[in-house]
DNA sequence: TCACTAATGTACGAACCAGTACGTTAGCTA
DNA sequence: TAGCTAACGTACTGGTTCGTACATTAGTGA
């Protein structure tokens, strides 16, 4: 989330519209994240900036579709970590609790981005819906998933008959949950969903939940 | 979250304290919920009210108490639908079903408990870290799974060694899930995790995930 | 029934905040 | 090197929004 290349010497200041506009973005993301869409002040973003608000609205337009900007960035972050999901050679069983793994790491390493989508949510997806770069993407980590699916089913060692989008949604809940909600339950039940000492734990627990679901046997339906 | 009758018979303006605080929090947590803590307006709050902004004052002393007393009374309904689990008289896996479908319908049910959630999550739980009522009380779910992981346990049926909250917060993440998230998922996978037809299948897919991991055996650890 | 207080209403202020009008400069190009 | 434009800065405005000073009335207890 930092792609801004700190010149170190200050003083001189020198035109760069490329750099103005990707630390705004920084800036943005970070005070989006931190304060909520409304909660959040162009002109907090503005003063943590290199230059000044006017810049905001000459590369933006404004604050509605400066948050959209900052979504379209981090949705790209988390596409460009999927696609280099590398588990083919797995055999099902392994590929599935690695992909699961890969999810739990990268959500706990960008609460930020956890936040921006809990935001976009109060707000109903409003500026996704109103984004091109935005649309119906789908994410490469659904091909994958669908991939493991159709090799450990055709084997007949997966028994569910999940699809893709469902084991997705049930694997990222597990995950989204641990970092969006960890305040609200930590303070409710004294227990911190990110505490080190228990990573471990919870990263198994999301293995064996997902790979003990795929492989139960069903009653027959 | 309707707790105000309404005396139907408008005109002759009668006080009642009990019944102004009492339409003053149906009204706020409708906005909050809405909104988000920034995004709602005490102005409006009050305009939806038969009372004035004045009274909000009057009761609550300002927007950030108004807002704690609607997540206090949030989760005191929560706590009491909780409170009439009655899962006892089934066998382990019946009732750990049981008890999942009842947090999935809650949740489908609640879905402004769920964006109250998420928000005070945006706020770092601050309110109800200010709260006495809100403190480490867990919740009543709580005691009853206790009590069927106990059992199962003993009995030999559930092999896996989660302790109550690691299991709530599974069941919940799900739950949560589904409804905090909808409108991202939907956005970009196209698909309504709240859609009607899916119903059945998603509540479904939670019981047996959950008893999968339960009873799934277990590599010796 | 009289006074006292809880409850309520009106009108306003002060700060905040998104957005802009207008002016300036760096750096490129002809 | 003159001029042109993209990039940038300053200062301001108009509307919004939380909160309150002040006035008023309903109901209750002595």
């Amino acid at each position: 989330m930092t792609s801004v290349e700190e010149p170190a010497r200050s003083g001189e200041r020198i035109r760069d519209a490329a750099r103005t506009r990707a630390e705004i973005l920084d800036v943005a993301t970070q005070e989006f994240a931190r304060a909520g869409y409304d909660g959040a002040r162009v002109d907090e973003i503005a003063a943590r900036t290199r230059t000044t608000k006017r810049m905001i609205y000459y590369y933006f337009g404004g604050k509605e579709q400066l948050f959209t900007a900052v979504l379209e960035r981090a949705y790209g972050v988390i596409r460009e970590a999927e696609q280099e999901l590398d588990v083919d050679h797995l055999d099902p069983v392994a590929a599935i609790r690695r992909l699961a793994e890969l999810t739990f790491d990268h959500h706990e390493q960008h609460p930020d981005f956890i936040r921006l989508v809990s935001i976009e949510n109060i707000h109903e997806a409003h500026h996704i819906a109103g984004s091109e770069k935005l649309g119906k993407i789908g994410s490469p980590a659904l091909d994958v998933i669908r991939r493991i699916l159709a090799t450990g089913q055709e084997s007949g060692l997966f028994t569910a008959d999940v699809d893709a989008v469902d084991l997705h949604a049930m694997i990222s809940s597990f995950c989204f949950f641990r970092v969006s909600n960890r305040h609200t339950f930590g303070a409710l039940f004294g227990r911190d969903l990110l505490d080190g000492a228990q990573r471990a734990h919870y990263r198994a627990m999301l293995g064996d939940m997902v790979i003990a679901y795929l492989t139960a046997e069903r009653s027959a339906d």
